[in-house]
DNA sequence: TCTGGGGTCCTATAGCCT
DNA sequence: TCTGAGGCTATAGGACCC
């Protein structure tokens, strides 16, 4: 039996915030966009102090702003929260190799081979990580990753929970089907309308009619979710698949002229950024979200990979031109993908051609 | 008056080839 | 030559995750 441990950092950004400013200990801190409520954006992290106001992330701050507005906004520091990140992910190798890194604040990893138990490991990690970093973290530990996630989820902050087998019908069934990986809002409401609240709910659902209602693959994943089962590996190593950026305009933008100036600012970005990590792409594809939030995609494939900002910029152009731009225009973006080792090149030579 | 930005993965559809 | 079935690829959109 594999023992799986899922770390999740506490209200992450925030705490690294009121650690290194201690006068916002106990207060309420939002941290996103870039730290201007009234300004285009959504929440990244809030604390537990602002949590209790019911801001959570992905809220746009101006609503943060209504609901709490005397908490603390500040803007998204990624350099800072990744050095962090970096130091602790460190030190959980002590551990083991064998680690996963699901994101900058949480990890998984296989104790499966430490002759310790689970709860000594997990205990452990824990006063590492406050002692080097000062900052605390939730801890699940189950025999596979699906259950390890639920598990850290469970108790939270600084919290520690043990699934074994034996707890699925009475620990994981009672809980929504949203706590599932992969149940988002859309699903969890058609569940709902199924009559499908619980995960337990989900598990007496015949296989058939799953797999009738939300095809092959997603259908069986539910089916074996809801028992329990998943034997995804932990995954050490991966290779990007695609690099992008998008801007969301402080305004909307009508102004075609402008909207062509920024999409080549936005992809002379993108091809520095696959040239400074050394690849190449094939496909290029251009977003754009209308005013109205509607939004739309075109796509171009090339011969052959490159990083050419001459040849990735006029496929971006050609996908623009493909686009009719009657409304106003709230966010634009360029994506490449199918994305291949090359060599990385020396900074000097990024911004040519 | 709202709804980010970085990604991944899945599905449907259409065109092309055998 | 006609008709279909399958496979493959490109494209468009959407759900989801942190």
């Amino acid at each position: 039996m594999r023992r799986i441990l899922h770390i999740d950092m506490d209200a992450f950004f925030a705490s690294v915030e009121q650690k290194r400013r201690p006068e916002l200990l106990g207060r309420p801190v939002v941290i996103g966009g870039d730290g201007d409520p009234t300004k285009r954006g959504v929440v990244s992290t809030a604390s537990y102090e602002a949590r209790k106001f019911g801001v959570h992330s992905a809220m746009p701050l101006r609503t943060a702003h209504k609901l709490c507005p005397y908490a603390v906004f500040l803007p998204v520091d990624y350099k800072e929260y990744s050095r962090m990140s970096e130091q602790i992910k460190k030190l959980l190798g002590e551990f083991t190799p064998t680690i996963e890194h699901a994101g900058i604040d949480e990890a998984f990893f296989d104790i499966s081979q430490i002759t310790k138990p689970s709860d000594e490991i997990a205990k452990e990690i824990k006063k590492r990580i406050s002692q080097e970093t000062g900052l605390t973290c939730s801890i699940g530990i189950a025999p596979n990753k699906l259950l390890a996630k639920i598990a850290s989820d469970m108790q939270k902050p600084d919290g520690l929970t043990i699934i074994t087998e034996e707890d699925i019908e009475q620990r994981i069934w009672p809980l929504p089907v949203r706590k599932l990986r992969g149940v988002g809002p859309k699903n969890s409401a058609y569940l709902e309308g199924m009559g499908i609240k619980t995960i337990g709910d989900l598990a007496s659902a015949p296989l058939n009619k799953l797999i009738e209602r939300f095809g092959k693959s997603y259908g069986r994943y539910l089916y074996e979710a809801s028992r329990g089962m998943n034997e995804s590996p932990i995954i050490t190593h991966w290779e990007p698949k695609s690099a992008g950026r998008e801007i969301t305009f402080q305004k909307d933008i009508y102004d075609r002229q402008l909207l062509r100036k920024i999409l080549a600012e936005v992809t002379r970005e993108v091809v520095n950024d696959i040239r400074r990590r050394g690849y190449k792409g094939k496909t290029v594809t251009l977003k754009v979200r209308f005013s109205d939030f509607e939004t739309h995609t075109r796509a171009k494939t090339l011969y052959e990979p490159t990083d050419s900002l001459e040849q990735i910029r006029r496929a971006a152009f050609d996908c623009i031109n493909r686009l009719e731009l009657k409304k106003k225009v709230r966010l634009i973006g360029i994506r490449v993908s199918r994305l291949e080792k090359g060599s990385p090149l020396p900074s000097a030579v990024l911004d040519e051609t």
